[in-house]
DNA sequence: CATACTCGGACATGTTTTATCCGAGTATAG
DNA sequence: CTATACTCGGATAAAACATGTCCGAGTATG
């Protein structure tokens, strides 16, 4: 998996405690990380209607939708991409003891097996949302986390 | 996810119905892929336990273990390798804001809901055995499907 | 004992991921 | 109103990984 889900994930939790729009180089300062490159993962989250993106000299980022209504499969979607995983290449209608096309007209036994592996996947990711992440962050690391890491994010220090 | 799984699991389905030891350039022929680079994945999979190879003449591999007792996790952690695809990189440790070491006794909530996708993920495959497999391609395809192909495995002919 | 055939790991190539840069555009400040 | 400073956005290199290939080590055969 893309080693920037993880990334994006950590900034859609922390702007759930933020009103004005952050600076893409802001979170990346807090996270650590390559600015440019967290920029190229909030431009995914942007396209994929996650998050607004505002111009200006006080622009940035901030969430579209409730953080209770952003799902965890939205954001891995966003930044993994949507198609799954695994993919046929229909090798049984190919080589010399092809099966017949009149036999593939439901979907065989091991793609169907690799879909529900992939849908189990994708109904976890789809069970957790932002808001749901940002209430057992304050409720493990202290409540007012989040709104210390707001405040910093609001401030110019370092 | 690798294309090499999507041979390998087909592999092993069609091994099901043998009992002499196949070469690995005719299960290439059989599906029409790269001969050199499905040998790469034969030999993943017998590094991993889960198939034979005899050396020699008559040569190739076969399964080592009775196709009940291999399941789809077996094959597609033995391509894919074991490591779960999302591995945290503790940034939440780095940074001005970074989150004291004493309230990371437990693992936070973010890596816990992709460590439980990931375990939906696997639990599915782990679910599903070759043998349940070659029993679904029988009855979808037409019983003795398995054993036309083992036996042009047997053969000379293309 | 010679041989022919097999696997096994070391060696190139192509593609995705990672990382970076500079230009287009906008709210701010004067 | 104008100049400016700051932001995003997509186009551009570098690196890592997956893909594809090759030849030598080893073994049952005849
Ligand atoms: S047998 Fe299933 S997985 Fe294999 S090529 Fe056909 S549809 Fe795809
Ligand atoms: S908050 Fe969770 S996912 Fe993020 S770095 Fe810490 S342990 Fe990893």
């Amino acid at each position: 998996m893309s080693e920037g889900v993880e990334w994006a994930v950590h900034c859609c939790v922390v702007l759930t405690s933020v009103a004005a729009p952050v600076p893409a180089a802001r979170l990346a300062e807090l996270h650590q990380v390559s600015p440019t490159y967290l920029a190229k993962q909030l431009q995914a989250l942007a396209r994929a209607g996650l998050v607004f993106s505002v111009q200006g000299k006080s622009g940035g980022y901030v969430l579209s939708r409730p953080p209770a209504e952003i799902t965890l499969l939205d954001v891995v979607e966003a930044i993994d991409g949507p198609e799954p995983a695994f993919v046929c290449t229909e090798i049984r209608q190919r080589g010399p003891m092809a099966t017949p096309a009149e036999y593939c007209t439901t979907p065989c036994p091991i793609s169907r097996a690799m879909a529900a592996s992939e849908s189990a996947r994708r109904d976890a990711l789809r069970s957790v949302t932002i808001a749901g992440l940002a209430e057992q962050v304050e409720a493990g690391s202290g409540a007012g986390t989040l709104n210390g890491v707001a405040a910093w994010l609001g401030s110019t220090g370092t």
